[in-house]
RNA sequence: GCCGAAGUGGCGGAACCGGCAGACGCGGCGGACUUAAAAUCCGCUGCCCGCAAGGGCGUCAGGGUUCGAACCCCUGCUUCGGCACCA
């Protein structure tokens, strides 16, 4: 028989033929679904960022879900209850972008691409339990974010409020704080410059759990990201001090104007002060002499949209008011300002200007030429030294100098003691300033969860009453020429009765920000057709929190923050328990597109996933995504290295189907390696198979993906040198191909599951299926060397390796190498120094002078 | 400007806690099998000198600590992410 015969007994590998067969069969025996009330094994709640319906699946959600599938199934595999559950976050624009563009709907065009990706998902081989699913947009649904509004109301956690907005004048909508990006404040989405508009809108008081969302000592989450929050809540630590105005001929004084500083201990250097150009009080304290000016530039500042700030290093501008303020501490008349560098809603929206101490008011003293008064001196300097900077560095040593007699007092010192003196008359009051603004929720978009409140001309504005949610958003809304929201157009929708007094009233038609919807999803995920509440407490109260959730690093700031404000109100509201809503969080890195830009279909950048599944199968794309490189790294797509994860598996089909066949191109094939023999080559299979066991656990443990594959593939590598040799197929290499392929199982799910089936004909066994086993236990003895090979360095620099027993002693170690040629080469005749043993005998290195 | 992450072969990347730099894969070169090609398999593959044995250099650049540095410290450069006058 020749050696092509002989290959040509077995099968080739079909991916395309075995994973959907396989798939199927999962389905019939419902290997995915979960028994949410099965307590007799630890539950493990794993949960992947769920996806917008943008249409199809690319590669990129295969980059953020497979590897999270393989997680799940590694925890199934020991034992565990995991619950895996998938949805969509249905609402939002693209679906409307769509509709404008024609021919659909929103809710068409969402459900047309749910069901396109329902179908694609199901081709990767996850253990989704579809039972599970949410789809945001369903009444199912989004009832409970009106609820979850009503609650919020009545709990003081949601309120109606005129506020300075962002609005994106493409979009036609609102934006959060957190929505507008850059340098240029622009959208988030369509990357517009916003503009500034004064509108009445809901917010969610996300500012109430500032100091709360600052602690993350219940989670594990990645460092970057909390720095990221925490740099976002921005809060900082100072004082509101109270100025009164001076008394001039057009006004009587008195009047106190509250400022927020960090730096009280520079109150004696504070030589003017700014208010935001929308202060309250300009209107009332400018002169009339300045008026015309004054009205000029609030006009100027309050027209302009932040197009034209091209800038942070724009020019500073202001003018002043024609008014003074009294410093409390020296009782000095300053000049007030107002410049729009101070922001109407930081602090009071007013500051004490210290110009020494505090590079922007520096800028703007110089400008325009105001005095500048040091008040901190660091060591060596003195009182009076000119200055061409501010001095804003904070160290132990400086003192105060210039500040009457708190003069000569370390700088933190004499700020606490200033602020405790001003305090004792209620002058000054120690505060705590945050960045964070709260959740602007309101969107004047049709596609989304309408806001569960009415406008009645008696009444005014009425929540609906929670009997008569859902508040169903219509679906045959039109858009119209003029930007509108459709649904004020949409009388069917707009005209209501009032709750309260049955009249004629009118529906809020703003609908609520998207991300409310992906604030609680996962606990829906429990319980998604409930229809007498949001959550079933017990069963949150059981898999909650989430033991590990997966998404991209891009949501640090918006869902993630907001996920775990909705969390906390929820508590508060007694609807959950926990305080933190997911107890790991790993962000994988981005897949980018060939060129290294974010994929999209406009760039035409985009990787279809089907075209490859075609080509290679399911489980070599999933493989080549966890082996391009670390997970949390992401990086541009390129396939060049999926061949060589396909041959691969192409080797582990062959090795667990064809132990004895043999490779015709091989001279050596069927040969033991030279000066092994048989006893030694079993050994080795044995050996190669616990200690890759021993590592892939550790990798699967920390995803470490790409070295885990690498090891598989090393350990498959091994296999194939024995191949057709006297050693396959005895039960060294039995046991090595099946812990191959429960290694495998949880990453390349259907090629296991088929080669274990064979597996199972061959030896006469029942079937079941390798995604109920139990993840195997090393042999750490097996798995432990005899001999090791130790690398020895003369002064640091290598030059010899020697192979010694693994238990030898330092001083046998030592006497072996001194005797080494080369080792004696190098040496060139001189006496060792000093040898050090490095690590538990990993290395020698002999120090010679 | 501030905060954070990172810089290693032609490429993706590996290197536990300061201890053999370049695992694994791609690409490349050579070979086997084949009438031939594909597929598959085997060998080599950081750079330089050398027929070879061997030697020298090498982890962004420059300095430092150390017996020993890709890893720690200082200075600088580059790339990526976040923030955007937050008093």
């Amino acid at each position: 028989m020749t050696a092509t015969a002989k290959r040509s007994r077995i099968e080739r590998y079909e991916p395309t033929e075995v994973e959907p067969r396989w798939q199927a069969k999962w389905d019939e025996l419902r290997l995915h679904e979960t028994d949410l009330h099965d307590r007799s094994r630890p539950k493990s709640y794993i949960l992947t960022m769920y996806p917008y319906p943008s249409g199809d699946l690319h590669i990129g959600h295969w980059y953020i879900v497979t590897p999270t599938d393989a997680i799940a199934r590694f925890h199934r595999m020991h034992g565990e209850n995991v619950f895996f559950p998938i949805g969509f976050d249905a609402f939002g624009l693209p679906a409307e972008n769509a509709a404008i563009r024609g021919g659909f709907l929103p809710r068409e065009w969402t459900m047309q691409n749910i069901a396109n990706m329902r179908r694609q998902f199901r081709t990767m081989g996850a253990t989704f339990d579809w039972r599970a699913e949410v789809v945001t947009c369903e009444p199912e649904y989004y009832r409970w974010n009106q609820w979850f509004f009503l609650k919020f109301l009545e709990a003081g956690l949601a309120y109606r409020a005129m506020a300075p907005v962002d609005w994106c004048p493409k979009d036609q909508v609102v934006l959060a704080r957190e929505q507008v990006e850059g340098p240029n404040r622009v959208c988030w989405r369509c990357g517009t410059p916003v503009v500034k508009r004064d509108l009445e809108q809901w917010f969610f008081r996300i500012t109430k759990y500032a100091d709360e969302l600052l602690s993350y000592d219940a989670i594990h989450w990645p460092e970057p990201v909390r720095l990221m929050q925490t740099n976002w809540i921005g809060r900082s630590e100072g004082a509101e001090i109270t100025f009164e105005t001076a008394q001039s001929e057009h006004h009587a004084g008195g009047e106190p104007i509250r400022v927020f500083t960090t730096r009280p201990d520079t109150l004696f250097g504070a030589t003017f002060m700014v208010l935001a150009p929308e202060h309250p009080l300009v209107e009332r304290l400018t002169a009339p002499t300045v008026k015309p000016a004054v009205d000029a530039y609030v006009y100027q500042s309050r027209r302009q949209t932040e197009i034209e700030r091209l800038s942070t290093e724009r020019e500073k501008t202001g003018v002043p008011i024609g008014a003074d303020a009294i410093n409390p501490v020296n009782g000095e008349r300053i000049p007030i300002w107002i410049a729009d560098y101070v922001l109407a809603g930081y602090g009071t929206g007013a500051i004490m200007a210290v110009p020494a101490h505090d590079e922007r008011d520096f800028v703007f003293a110089r400008k325009f030429g105001l005095p500048v008064r040091r008040v901190v001196a660091a060591p060596g300097t003195e009182a009076d030294d000119p200055m061409d900077d501010a001095y804003v560095a904070h160290t132990v040593d400086e003192r105060l100098v210039n500040s009457d007699r708190f003069s000569d007092l370390p700088a933190e010192d004499g700020g606490h003691r200033i602020v405790e003196w001003l305090a004792k008359d209620g002058r000054a009051q120690a505060t705590v300033g945050y960045r964070i603004r709260d959740w602007l929720i309101s969107r004047q978009r049709p596609w989304g969860t309408p806001i569960p409140v009415v406008y009645c001309d008696r009444d005014g504005i009425v929540p609906v009453r929670e009997d008569q949610l859902p508040v169903v958003l219509p679906d045959d809304f039109e858009y119209q020429r003029n930007g509108d929201n459709p649904l004020l157009h949409h009388p069917g929708f707009l005209d209501t009765t009032c709750p309260k007094c049955d009249g004629p009233a009118r529906r809020e038609t703003d609908t609520m920000d998207t991300f409310v919807d992906s604030s609680w999803y996962w606990y829906r995920y429990l319980s998604p057709h409930k229809d007498d509440g949001p959550v079933d407490r017990p069963l949150v109260d059981t898999w909650c929190p989430v033991d590990q959730y997966t998404g991209g690093a891009e949501h640090a700031v918006l869902h993630l923050l907001y996920a775990r404000f909705f969390t906390k109100a929820m508590r508060d509201c007694g609807l959950v328990a926990e305080d933190e809503p997911f107890k790991r969080l790993f962000n994988q890195g981005q897949i980018l597109g060939a060129d290294g830009e974010r994929m999209s279909k406009s760039r035409g950048n985009v990787q279809d996933p089907d075209e490859l599944v075609q080509r290679f199968g399911a489980d070599t794309v999933r493989l080549f995504l966890m082996f391009m490189g670390p997970w949390d790294q992401g990086g541009p797509w390129s396939p060049s290295g999926i061949g060589g994860v396909h041959r691969f598996l192409t080797r582990v089909w062959t090795i667990a189907l064809d132990p004895h066949g043999s490779e015709p191109g091989d001279p050596e094939s069927g040969h033991l390696p030279a000066g092994e023999d048989e006893q030694a080559a079993r050994t080795a299979i044995r050996r190669a198979a616990h200690k890759t066991l021993m590592v892939v656990t550790a990798e699967y443990e920390s995803f470490k993906f790409n070295t885990m594959v690498a090891h598989l593939i090393e350990l498959a590598n091994t296999l194939m040198r024995y191949r057709g040799t006297s050693v396959a197929g005895l039960a060294e290499w039995d046991e090595a191909v099946r812990l191959l392929l429960l290694m495998l199982a949880p990453s390349a799910p259907h090629i296991a599951e088929e080669l274990w089936s064979r597996r199972l004909v061959v030896a006469g066994s029942a079937w079941s299926s390798i995604h109920t086993e139990r993840w195997p236990e090393p042999d750490e003895a097996v798995a432990t060397d005899e001999t090791r090979e130790v690398p020895v360095q003369v002064n640091g620099k290598l030059r010899d390796r020697v192979v010694v027993p693994a238990g030898i002693s330092e001083i046998e170690l030592e006497q072996v190498v001194l005797a080494r040629d080369k080792v004696r080469a190098a040496l060139g005749g001189k006496a060792p120094e000093r040898i050090i043993h490095a690590g538990g005998g990993r290395l020698v290195n002999i120090v010679v002078r």
